[in-house]
DNA sequence: CATCAGGGCCCTG
DNA sequence: CAGGGCCCTGAT
């Protein structure tokens, strides 16, 4: 068994860059930058109309602040990006593109808007929301660690997972007077064997996680390239990878790729929930309510269920729902 | 103490 | 196509 290092601490990043970017409105800052039914890390940090967060720009690892500077009908983004040297003006532009891409600035909600306007049970919900994206501050391959700590597992244990490996393989960034993790690059893992990764306990998953990263490596996975997929054709790109079924490809697929139609799963532990909130009874079927869901939100089932299902966590941060507790087990 | 299920997936029959 | 097994951990 094997120790395991700190992971490197790089010094302080000063603020390096700032830009502005303004969203398609509608948009819904909070809503889009917290997410109340995610695993909650240390990767990013979110308080009302603040969002800190990493992300990669070729090898430099920048930091990035996000600062709601506009309205939900006329919204603006404040971005600073920190590093330890000034970033060039490419680099720059590339942290703002990645964002527009990862927090879908440049989505047109109107027919969206329409469709769930009309829909009698939610569309005070939707009102309430409308301009949320289903979206996340991950990569690819980020989002891909965090669906396989979160297979077969409760979320405590996906925690200390994540943690272990963050603890080993992941760098510690200071800016802006926040302290992040972020996660390690594909190309960290090459050498590690699956032993010393099952003695992180992650279990099994040490296999799916030495063979995802040496395929993104190797660029036989490369996310830039996915995302000009159709919507089909992404479904079996993710599918084929070893360790990635149904659950993973749908979240992948809504949150990673906005693919607002890719509501095409149900586990069984959803579909207790969502039998209470679309049913108002315990036990629906997860193949009726994915046709059900799917007859009524059409080519948005997907971004309309991200809004429920938010609703319902933002909700139970503000006071404790029985029933709830009851499936969810944290 | 032993047993079991868990925010999923692979593999077998 | 259904169901057992997988690493490990905390709950029972």
């Amino acid at each position: 068994m094997m120790t395991s290092p700190q992971s490197p601490r790089v010094a302080p990043y000063a603020q390096s860059g700032t830009a502005q970017l303004s969203p398609r409105a509608p948009f819904h800052f909070d809503g889009t930058f917290r997410k109340p039914s995610h695993l909650p890390t240390t990767l990013y940090r979110w308080s009302p109309g603040v969002f800190y967060q990493t992300m990669r720009v070729g090898s430099k690892l920048v930091g990035v602040r996000i600062r709601d500077r506009g309205r939900r009908t006329a919204p603006r983004l404040g971005v600073a990006m920190f590093y330890s040297e000034r970033l060039s003006a490419e680099d720059r532009r590339a942290v703002l593109n990645e964002l527009v891409f990862r927090y879908a600035l440049d989505a047109d909600l109107s027919s969206f808007r329409t469709k769930t306007y009309r829909d009698e049970q939610f569309r005070t919900l939707f009102r309430r929301w409308m301009g949320t994206r289903a979206s996340t501050p991950y990569s690819l391959y980020e989002l891909l660690v965090i669906g396989l700590v979160l297979q077969n597992t409760q979320a405590k244990r996906s925690v200390q997972m994540l943690e272990a490996l963050l603890a080993r393989f992941g760098t510690k960034v200071r800016f802006d007077g926040v302290e992040l993790d972020a996660i390690w690059e594909p190309a960290t893992l090459s050498g590690v064997t699956e032993d010393e990764l099952r003695g992180l306990r992650i279990g099994y998953r040490a296999k799916i996680l030495s063979r995802f990263s040496q395929q993104f490596d190797n660029h036989e996975i490369d996310e830039t390239t996915l995302r000009m997929l159709d919507d089909l054709a992404l479904r079996d790109a993710l599918l084929s990878v070893y360790g990635v079924g149904p659950e993973t490809t749908r979240i992948l697929a809504t949150e990673v790729f906005h693919r607002h139609a890719a509501f095409t799963h149900v586990a069984p532990w959803q579909a207790k929930i969502y039998s209470r909130l679309f049913y108002g009874k315990p036990a629906v079927a997860a193949d009726k309510i994915l046709r059900d869901v799917t007859r009524r939100f059409g080519e948005y089932s997907a971004l309309a269920v991200h809004y429920i299902w938010e609703d319902l966590f933002w909700k139970r941060t503000r006071r404790r729902i029985d029933w709830l507790e009851a499936e969810i087990r944290l």
